[in-house]
DNA sequence: TATGAATGAGTCTTCATTCAT
DNA sequence: AATGAATGAAGACTCATTCAT
């Protein structure tokens, strides 16, 4: 928020590569995560990486700033929207099921904090992009309460862990099923749910 | 619940490279877990880790039957007790954060399904532990929701997601900001929280 | 004589590991071809090897192979020559001797089935070659007791013993005393006792 | 025949390895002769076996020391009994097969004289076996030749490498077909046929 | 832009052997 | 006579990366 969004701008290829690495850690971790791995999934060779990337790191890098870049751009555009706060809430909700119903791979790389903690720099992304949302959500969440949307009588930033702490929960076990449940009715539910229990 | 808790017993080395693994994953992630760093830490050399546990394999198995072990019976023993529904919840709540206060890398390694999704043995061992938390949990707020303990308007499993997912978010930042918060602090404000939404 | 010969095609870099396989086998045994040998003696780093070839097993299926190939190839060309049946057998008799001359390393792996009875695919294969020989000689035996040009009160399948016995055992003596007398001169005295036996 | 025959005395645990070690052999090749495996098959410890042989090498040495001994005294014996030439022959021919027939495991040790190229005083034991059987064959062919019970026109070597030749490469063919036909039955088919044609 | 060949560092694991008990 | 614990050396093989073409 404090600073700008950065236009990002890949290739092709590196677009490919990138989603490659997602479906590789998906399938098999991040050890799954090699060059071999990689290269033969993009179809090329080894070598030819590296002139896409300058190095493992830097598609580390790449994921997430890709992912960081569009959830900030859509966070934004929800904010920046004239609905009411719960509205909204809603929203970015739904924005993220929507983002993993479309690239189910991705939510094993993003909720798995783990993968990037090798690397400091790694990890400070994937702090950014924690608490580009948690703020967001809390901003929200406050002024969902000083306009009576949403109750009083509990902290906003308890609610913001019990919304999104759900909506990880959920993702999880569908990601742990392999996918086999339908993550678009089962979070409508929860959400019916989470606003029964913290509207007015 | 169906099957018998097996007593697993390991000696003092074992146990010893359990929590060596465990540490060294919460340090630096799976990648950082290696023959090599273990038997630096246990301080022997990497032949002898072999005369303790067959192979790599069988630590992660070690580990996570350890954890299953361990929060089976505790869980047991909470749901023994004569104490009412929502009495039962908090104590499983409180159960875990202070596991985790009390090892906290034990947080990085449990969390982190990631880890264990290479091998399918492992990762099935997972899903038990996940499945035995989730199932005691559901069943008490069952019975919680009978006795008018608790809500009646939402569904339990939606109560289970939200109370153990927003457990889970809280021991993530607690552990994403190196453990730099007052966890068992915060996570008795957190339950506060959660008793005023899901009491009735 | 069933199947077709397959037409096997290696690299030069294969070709050479085949026979530096070949050189360290017969220096000090299967104990002796070790990746660390082999990658010496090419000259390259051991990781090289596995550009050339999927792993250990793969080389020595690849000697197999070669030879099988090899062999098979001058059996037919003899077979199917205008040659009465004893010259058949004479010309196969030499040849074998011929390709051990040229390169005597050759005859310490060939005979040593030994080397190869490790893994189930290796064995195998040990055992088409050696069949693919003896069918032949039977066969050539069989047509040469008809036309009257050997004995036909001796099974053909002793005399196949007898000849590919006493071969492989002046073969196996010539090894075993550092290939120090002359086999070429050894072998051709050794054919006229046979002829003048097995001879009507 | 110039040394004396060395007595040996091995203790029962001593032979208990030695034939363990003989069956580990045959069963997968001198790199299925480890410690661990001899160990668990004798049913002790690693290091009990060092009570017992002073080293791996040792074994090696006692297998063959012991086979040697044998096989020393059987043809002594029937070289100093007063049978004709070609009898002897055909008793040692016999005694070799009979060795086999009880133990065929020691055939695969025997003739894979491969195993033991790797130390020079395992090779010098092995060629002092072949040497041992060879020269006293060689002896007692000369004699038959000497008196007219075996032919003339053939070197005595040749019939040798002959015999010995044929006796290895039906046993070798036994062993590679999984001791699936009966070698007692043809070896005396066999021997008729020699009998029939080296005699005069 | 791409690749075939290569490699230093490192992976997990097994080897024969020793030593204290 | 035997074992539990240990180890230096070595085993096969994989890793990310470089370089010449």
């Amino acid at each position: 928020m404090k600073k700008n969004i950065e236009q990002i701008v890949f290739s092709n290829r590196q677009v490919q590569i990138i989603n490659v690495c997602i479906k590789l850690i998906a399938d098999g971790g991040i050890q799954n995560l090699t060059t071999k791995h990689i290269a033969e999934q993009v179809g090329v060779s080894e070598p030819a990486l590296y002139r896409h990337f300058k190095n493992k790191l830097d598609i580390l890098k790449a994921i997430l700033d890709e992912f960081k870049y569009t959830s900030q751009k859509e966070i934004m555009q929800i904010n920046n929207s004239t609905e009411n706060s719960l509205e909204k809430l809603k929203k970015i909700f739904f924005k993220r099921i929507e983002t993993f119903c479309i690239k189910p791979e991705l939510s094993t790389v993003i909720f798995s904090e783990e993968i990037f903690q090798n690397e400091e720099i790694l990890s400070e992304k994937v702090m950014e992009i924690m608490q580009l949302h948690q703020q967001m959500i809390l901003k929200i969440l406050i002024e969902a309460q000083e306009k009576n949307e949403v109750k009083n009588n509990i902290p906003a930033e308890h609610l913001s862990i019990l919304i999104m702490g759900s909506l990880r929960l959920l993702v999880t076990r569908w990601r742990m099923t392999k996918f086999t449940f339908d993550l678009d009715a089962k979070s409508k539910e929860l959400w019916n749910s989470i606003e029964l229990l913290i509207k007015e």
